[in-house]
DNA sequence: TCATATACCTTGTAATGCAATCTATTTTTA
DNA sequence: TAAAAATAGATTGCATTACAAGGTATATGA
């Protein structure tokens, strides 16, 4: 129905993505999806994932002092975080160009009779 | 995990955009999607899809015999239907881009403090 | 002290892809 | 004729996961 059934499987890799560029925090993360267009991401998103991928080793955690507010877990790739994105990324390709095979030789009434798509 | 999670809310806009190409079956439909990539699509998927867009009145549905096997359920769309198809569409695109920004404009060690993305 | 912004966490729910399994029909093969 | 295979559809139950709602804690400024 809306958005958000899309985002499965999705938003681990984006955060994959934007942890590997930089140490960063959930509450960043949070903040820096919305400006991606990511409208209305809760947090309370955010946080299990990342709880959970600490928990499948694709990211290491470390607890630091904030200028305001309380402490920041600031989040880093590891090793299998990294190849995690590699794997999404080639996916998250791999399911663009199907779908948008679909949208392009189905939505304009042409025929073609099970022959291979694309070239 | 793996790209299972990924079709999660993009499947049945798929379903939309081949029914509305021509009127089709389930089987039918499977192995279109087969030939668009979308390997190891169970048709453990597509029916309760099919069945439960008809029950959201996107589709109908009328039996014909087949010239073999059982008879087939070809599906149609409904002026429903196709105003989700485009509801689809945009969202896809929508997702597409903030996806493809933040691959872009975060994995390569880019510094985007805060500001917009892209134009 | 109280309000606000920052930062993180937990619980429960709903949506949905899919494996597994089943039924039924037609054609092909032995 | 009997068995196998291909076609076509359906159902049950499970696992995953985004998210709303609510909670906790810290720092700053009025």
């Amino acid at each position: 129905m809306s958005t958000t059934q899309m985002l499965k499987g999705i938003l681990d890799g984006c955060l994959l993505a934007i942890i590997k560029n930089k140490e960063v925090y959930g509450y960043e993360i949070a903040k820096k999806l919305e400006s991606y267009g990511f409208a209305s991401l809760s947090e309370g998103t955010i946080y299990p994932l990342l709880i959970r991928m600490k928990k499948e080793e694709l990211v290491t955690a470390t607890s630091k002092k904030s200028t305001a507010g309380p402490r920041r877990k600031y989040y880093s790739l590891t090793l299998k975080g990294e190849e995690a994105l590699q794997s999404f990324i080639k996916r998250w390709n791999g399911l663009q160009n199907n779908v948008n095979n679909v949208l392009r030789y189905e939505s304009d009434g042409e025929e073609t009779k099970g022959d291979e798509h694309g070239e």
